[in-house]
DNA sequence: GATGAATGAGTATTCATTCAT
DNA sequence: CATGAATGAATACTCATTCAT
């Protein structure tokens, strides 16, 4: 059958495809998904999906590639004139952002099919490392130049950027992912807030000054 | 035919098919882990899984129910007295044996396992998080037991829980997951270290008291 | 690979298939009936099945819905008017109908599997009983009229109808199904008049008049 | 493991196996019938029923040879000295027995068996026509006998031995392979009765004698 | 571009049968 | 005699991919 008259442009239709992986890859995991069920979700037929695309696995790339988590973050990352921020302004912000960002229906996708596949795909895994380093690299920049500023305390800062990165993202993990109740009790403001006061101020209560 | 001759004992056959699984299951997840897969590895034919299990399914039950990940966690905040412990020795002990147990040969099989089930299968899903929600909920009374004792600052702290252990878990998933150069790095000490000195005495510079 | 040039028609391909599922079914039943042995009976590979059928038990419905026995009998009871027909009329013209109907290339097949599966099957078990209700029904109206009439004795028009029908059945099954030579070597007519005589006249010899 | 002291004799352990098969074939069918349901049901492992029996297959000759449904027929049909009784006085009695034979708990099963795979086994088929054959031939010289004697009309002695066996096999493998309701709301009697009143005096009503 | 029929290479699972113990 | 672990061959069903139309 030929297609109705006035179908969407070429590069509209490929879109819709990559729209329909990405939600079906999310939802099912890459190997569950079936190129039918991309296709149903397309509005589509399975052979399409081979005129636009090599292969299924191309379809992946794709997804990440042009909606890259990776940039997510990094964006979120790229607050104009931050060296010059106190983390006491900065860090709230970023995190917020970061939330924002990673939680959007826009990215969570991207998100879940990347970490999902980079738990057994040796070329995700390298994938989900650089775009991690990326992230990190910013972060630990920023906490540098303010531990050189006296700002912050002197500390190991890619290891501390790290450390402050995985506390956020476990908690996006497991508000997106499993969606674990004990987290999207919580708003982003609420984990931001206890988040900076916590990793700022620290844990220990300080002895009053005399 | 029967087996060879000295055959293993029913028990040990019924062992040796559980670790192949989980091999198979960590490296190439349970979809795409085939019982042919798991019965080479187990030297077996794929048939005499059916002798021992139900399904597929229930060898990865089995697996996440025997070899728990969950028990590992709760192991290392099992300390005996823990309530009494100053913060400044406790914690450090705790993220050591918490990056100890996840990621001993033992334990980073199921670990893997369970965390990569859990990104699509609902009742992976549930199974995390009731397991995270243990080990969240040991955390979260010691530190409020500190708190009131005026050790420590006083937060949510089952928020705050989640936090420390998800800057953890963040760094074990990179570690032996992905096994993110970045993190494969640093030992286990300099990671506690940097860890504890971080969230207990904060990031913020103090000022100097006169 | 697409098929080779010229192919037939979807709807034909599916005919196909339901064909070559009867034949092998009536052949060797249901469960020893492989979906290899249908397919090569078709001529297409077993996959092909799954595109125009859910499952292998949806052919098996599929032919007894489409190639229904039951029809068969019922349309042999259909005789127009019928009930202003005298047995002696009537009772030929059915028991060479069911016996042409039944045991007709066409219908011999639907019969022999639906016979088969009820043997074991529960739902076919009720589609057989329900079935033969329906045949039953029409002609024991037929007899109850007669009897109203007094063309034919009252008896239990209900019994009457499935004993005459059993009888009938019974042939039909040893003809077709276990061909048993002791009854494939009478013509259809043969047996329509022995049947006919001796239901209507009774087996005992009346005594002479005066 | 070895037996239990005391364990039954071996013929005893035999016979637990036929009878268990017969119940598991006839409730499943030869097929569908595993040799796991079969041990299971007679209390044993499934190796042990090759120590008795060369393979499934033979377990099934064994029931149709040693608890023949043949035998059942026939039996019925064995009344002493029956060529001296009026068909007034044996009919009813030879279908009384039939239906008792047939449908006795002893008897059922191995009936159903030979029925059910008399549809695609050729052997099957043979044996189920012989043994038809046998009882055939029996009523058939009775009835010969009969019409000799100008008891009964004079018609094809074989062709209504089949006729009338014909329709009371019928009615029994409704009542006890698909448990038609239509059937089994008859008592025996009932059935013989009228089975008997419409096969001898026949359904026409007849003329008032002047 | 777009369809969907068709294939072939798998995949989990079942089961009769064997045989060391 | 009796067990049950073990096998191997078979079976229904799935799915990425191709390609004639």
């Amino acid at each position: 059958m030929a297609r109705i008259a006035a179908g969407p442009a070429s590069e509209e239709r490929r879109q819709q495809i990559v729209e329909a992986a990405l939600r079906v890859f999310a939802d099912k995991g890459f190997d569950a998904a079936t190129t039918k069920d991309i296709a149903h979700e397309a509005g589509v037929t399975p052979g399409l999906i081979y005129h636009y695309f090599e292969d299924k696995r191309a379809l992946l790339a794709t997804i990440l590639g042009e909606r890259s988590p990776a940039g997510i973050a990094a964006e979120a990352l790229a607050v104009e004139g931050m060296d010059d921020l106190d983390p006491r302004i900065l860090l709230p912000l970023l995190v917020t952002k970061l939330l924002e960002g990673l939680e959007s229906a826009q990215n969570a996708g991207p998100y879940h099919v990347l970490m999902a596949e980079a738990m057994h795909d040796p070329e995700m895994k390298k994938l989900f490392n650089e775009r991690t380093a990326d992230v990190v690299k910013t972060l630990a920049a920023y906490l540098e130049r303010q531990m050189e500023r006296g700002t912050l305390r002197q500390l190991n800062p890619s290891l501390v950027a790290q450390l402050l990165l995985g506390s956020i993202m476990s908690c996006v993990m497991r508000r997106v992912l499993t969606r674990d109740p004990a987290l999207t009790g919580y708003t982003r403001e609420q984990l931001a807030a206890t988040f900076v006061d916590m990793m700022l101020g620290g844990l220990e209560a300080r002895p009053v000054r005399a």
